[in-house]
DNA sequence: TGTACATCAGTGAACGCGCGTTCACTGATGTAC
DNA sequence: TGTACATCAGTGAACGCGCGTTCACTGATGTAC
């Protein structure tokens, strides 16, 4: 039962979606192959038809959540994005959420490449986010550079903290408000001596 | 081969801390119940005389890392903490650094018990860093635990995110020293308006 | 345009392996007399 | 204090299971003539 080169081809992506999903769900190790497949409607064997093995896949659905959060960043409003970021919605589903913050634990213990794909996730998020900085002077670069960077740690310990936490519990939220609010107080003001 | 009851409380004590390293290094999922014993000096099948489960004796490792930070915080420089925790150093040796960077992404994923000991450890180190505030009103110590929480979230962050970066890359590095100055730089002034 | 054949995405059984857990056994320790 | 027996920490083989991966097979698609 072959089917088209296109059939195939969004098959492929769909996959790939469905295991970014999944992984960010469970971990990396919590989802299996034949599970996944099943998920995205097809059974285990024919994976090896399009990844060369869970790794490979493991690495493309990164690369793929990473273009989801890039999307969102592009154009947001800076307050806003914090605000839904720092949410018990996102905190809640993973799944739709945040990659880094979904799976920078388990990238920590994978092989160079899935790391190499975190790194440059980050900057490339790093690229979206300064793609109006050009009037900058390279201090004024470089400070917000590192203010990015900062914020982008800071949030993902948030919601990795708080999502350590029992469902529910007080302190899951707190560390969320907290969190939330020092990261807006630090976001208005531009760079100050 | 019995042995003392002694030696038998210190050999489940060993296998405890044992556990609370290779957790910390390679993951909850990253080392079996069998290779643990073995780096403890035993063989696998006396585990159940000691714990009920694998997912026992997560629990006891995580309380017993939780134990470890504690007393290192325990009337330490804040200023010196900060420069110890945000170092390569500990970014680089995740077995006997803080249990919560290395281990709250597969927290995260585990059932109640284990996230509830997460809880009950973050909760355990605010009130170690408390025991000081008696004579604060109550605004300010609400102001000041905020403060930790979120100086807390902030900082294993910074370590997870620069963990998860290819090994000696320039990202990790810089995540390390762009939040180090970050946090440090917050840490000085007391709770101001 | 029509026909014959090669391709290859997807199927489902099978593989070897490592895992968490169980179990019969050992023999020094701890205890009852 | 000395003896007989129960206890139980530790051993190592065995279990069932799920995993990543392989493979022979199917049959519609794509291609060569």
């Amino acid at each position: 039962m072959k089917i088209t080169k296109a059939q195939a081809q969004a098959n492929r992506a769909h996959i790939v979606e469905t295991a970014s999903t999944l992984f960010r769900e469970r971990g990396y190790d919590g989802i299996g192959v034949a599970d996944l497949m099943a998920a995205a409607g097809f059974t285990h064997g024919g994976f090896y038809k399009h990844f060369g093995s869970k790794a490979d896949l493991m690495a493309e659905a990164a690369a793929c959540g990473f273009a989801q959060t890039a999307e969102k960043v592009e154009g947001a409003d800076a307050v806003a994005f914090v605000q839904q970021y720092l949410s018990r919605e996102h905190r809640d589903n993973p799944g739709d959420g945040c990659t880094m913050a979904a799976l920078c634990g388990d990238a920590a213990r994978q092989p160079e490449p899935m790391r190499a794909a975190f790194a440059a996730g980050l900057e490339s998020l790093l690229a979206t986010l300064s793609r109006d900085d050009g009037a900058l002077d390279a201090y004024v670069r470089r400070e917000t550079r590192a203010r990015r960077i900062d914020t982008i740690a800071h949030a993902i310990g948030a919601i990795m903290l708080s999502r350590a936490c029992p469902d529910d519990s007080p302190l899951a939220d707190e560390i969320l408000e907290v969190c939330r609010l020092a990261i807006l107080s630090q976001l208005s003001p531009p760079v100050d001596a």
